[in-house]
DNA sequence: GCAAGGTC
């Protein structure tokens, strides 16, 4: 009998497919020498030539190659830094994988095919190019395939089975360009850098590292940094109508919002409160409603979790991580804001209903209150959206762990109820020649703003206009920035918000919700760069797009992983010349007598309204 | 002592 060893990149995804294509007759259960990796022993039938195959399913634990420059360049006195982008590198089973690759090596062995059931991505197929190579260790002529899926649905899986394709060489070597860039690139900024700042009062010893997620991370905070700098306040003058009745006051604001002339209010005030009274001209009721949010993905659940839970991204991560090993909640790495059609979604709500706190609000879907959730427009065809798949009863849960599981349940429950509804009423007033409005809200129904209690509907309080400064650069903000400019990806991309604040480029400032302002060196660094003069600033986001044009590329076949990393290394290599050739301008920007370099920069805020008030009768 | 990516 043909015997198949498959592969997945986890092992979660191996349980799952292992039981499909098994149907449940699992013959064995071996443990490995890593305590999350089992091998599942079990038979199915192929399609033709291989037919009824002795199949042993496993996974790794992502990737189990690590990269590193050779010997003579490894320690940072070996060489200069500029030698790192022609250095030669090797790979490497990193010693934390030992035992992963042990597996797999020692499994392939007596078997004649290698299937890949590795993510369908571009990581994904480069991670199965090295289960591929440890495979090829101790069988060099086994065969290859691999499985194209895109959820575990067991029809899904079975169909993947049965129309087995081949790894894409071309998405691999994309990663493959990637990884070495930045390595070289990274490494080689980092000890130049860090040698050179070195000298610097209150730097000894400190990294200053470059990388190309990190340094654009940075540039945002940066330049949030600037505006608010830059920004200057100009007194501006409003006129505000107060209606008091029944003991609640009611403020009108002016159509005109405000003026930065003070007589021309001064004139219009005076000729409102000749006028005597205000005159009601409409009152206009419009029924509204408050849509319920889109189903939880990675980067709403750490936008989310920073902005109502009071905790950074990389803690909530970790949290969502570990919840999900435990089974209280589904995969936390997914861009999905879809719900499968397929999904038994009333059922996960049952699984609430046991609980203090919302299981009432449960019940209520279950009993005629549920409503299919909103679609998004993101799917990764991967992974569905975050939702609870156990109740876990608080006590198991600690303080920080509650209020991540919590807040999954509250989201899932809010997805799967009905939109709040409510009326609004605007009034308009006449004061003289002066117009001036105001609106209200009456919630008729809650609806899912009864279990998602972080969302607020109220009155919607109007601002001054303009002439405000922007605020500190929060969380969600910074997440959303990354999201956009593609700077790391949904996994990665707190580790690089708590890269930033580790190298003291940046501090959090800790009450509350968490707000970024940048340090004294985090500015030094990107106002050092930026006047050097590069086409592309380091601390900009568009040479990692660029990265991202390269690696599109090289999938589609135009160019190749070695054009791609000659051409980079060539580009990065000038700037690091130039770079060097300047690096007075770079310790000039960090060298301030009065200022700690990993001090917090200091704000200088602009001013506020100032308001005429006149009372409506 | 360095990057970013995967996953636990």
């Amino acid at each position: 009998m043909t015997r198949i060893l498959c592969v997945a990149e986890k092992p979660s995804i191996a349980k799952a497919v292992a039981g499909h294509l098994s149907g449940g007759a699992i013959r064995n259960t071996r443990n490995t020498g890593n305590k999350y990796i089992k091998n599942y022993d079990f038979n199915y039938r192929f399609p033709p030539p291989w037919g009824e195959c002795n199949v042993t399913m496993t996974a790794v634990v992502g990737h189990t190659i690590s990269w590193d420059f050779v010997d003579g360049f490894r320690k940072w006195k070996d060489c200069p830094p500029s030698a790192l982008f022609d250095a030669a590198t090797k790979q490497f089973v990193s010693p934390e994988s030992k035992e992963v690759a042990a597996n797999i090596s020692s499994e392939a062995r007596n078997a004649q095919i290698l299937y890949i059931w590795t993510d369908c991505d571009r990581e994904g197929e480069y991670i199965g190019t090295e289960v591929m190579d440890l495979a090829r260790k101790t069988n060099p002529r086994i065969e290859v395939k691999r499985a194209k899926f895109s959820n575990i649905e067991r029809a899904h899986i079975l169909h993947a089975a049965q129309h087995p394709g081949d790894l894409d060489e071309r998405q691999a070597a994309a990663v493959r360009a990637r990884i070495e860039l930045d390595l070289r690139i990274g490494a080689a900024f980092t000890r130049w850098q860090t040698m050179l700042l070195q000298t610097v009062r209150g730097l000894d010893g400190q990294i200053v590292s470059y990388g190309s997620c990190q340094f654009p991370t940075l540039g945002f905070v940066v330049d949030r940094y600037k505006k608010i700098k830059s920004f200057v306040s100009e007194p501006f003058w409003s006129i505000k109508v107060m209606h008091k009745r029944d003991d609640i006051n009611v403020n009108f604001s002016w159509d005109r919002s405000s003026l930065f002339d003070r007589m021309a209010v001064m004139i219009m005030y005076e000729r409102c409160l000749a006028a005597k009274v205000a005159n009601v001209v409409s009152v206009v009721k419009k029924p509204t409603s408050k849509w319920k949010p889109l189903p939880l993905t990675t980067i709403e659940l750490q936008k989310q979790g920073s902005r109502f839970l009071g905790l950074s991204s990389q803690l909530v991560m970790n949290i969502a991580e570990k919840l999900y090993t435990q089974g209280f909640i589904s995969y936390p790495r997914t861009e999905t804001d879809q719900f499968d059609e397929g999904m038994d979604l009333p059922a996960l709500v049952g699984k609430q209903t046991q609980s203090h706190a919302w299981g009432e609000f449960a019940q209520g879907l279950l009993a005629g209150g549920f409503s299919k959730p909103k679609n998004g427009t993101h799917n990764d065809k991967a992974h569905p959206p975050i939702h609870p798949v156990a109740y876990v009863a608080p006590d198991k849960l600690n303080a920080d762990e509650k209020r991540v599981y919590e807040f999954v349940v509250r989201r899932f429950l809010a997805c799967c109820s009905k939109d709040a509804r409510g009326e609004t009423t605007t009034v308009k007033l006449q004061y003289g020649e002066e117009g001036f409005h105001t609106s209200g809200l009456v919630v008729l129904e809650r609806n899912y703003l009864e279990v998602y209690v972080y969302d607020k509907w109220t009155s919607s309080q109007e601002l001054p206009a303009k002439d405000l400064p922007p605020g500190f650069l929060t969380e969600p903000e910074l997440i959303a920035l990354m999201d956009a400019n593609g700077i790391g990806t949904d996994a990665t991309m707190a580790e690089h918000i708590a890269k930033i604040i580790e190298r003291k480029y940046v501090f959090a400032r800790p009450k509350g919700r968490s707000e970024f302002s940048p340090s004294n060196l985090g500015i030094a660094l990107v106002e050092g760069y930026d006047n050097i003069g590069f086409d592309m600033s380091l601390s900009k986001p568009f040479l990692r797009k660029e990265m991202e044009v390269k690696m599109k590329k090289i999938c589609e076949g135009a160019t190749t992983c070695r054009d791609v990393v000659n051409s980079s290394v060539e580009q990065y290599r000038e700037m690091f010349v130039k770079a060097s050739q300047c690096s007075d301008v770079l310790k000039a920007a960090l060298f301030h007598p009065t200022k700690d370099p990993n001090g917090p920069v200091a704000y200088e805020l602009g001013g506020k309204a100032k308001c005429l008030l006149a009372t409506a009768r």
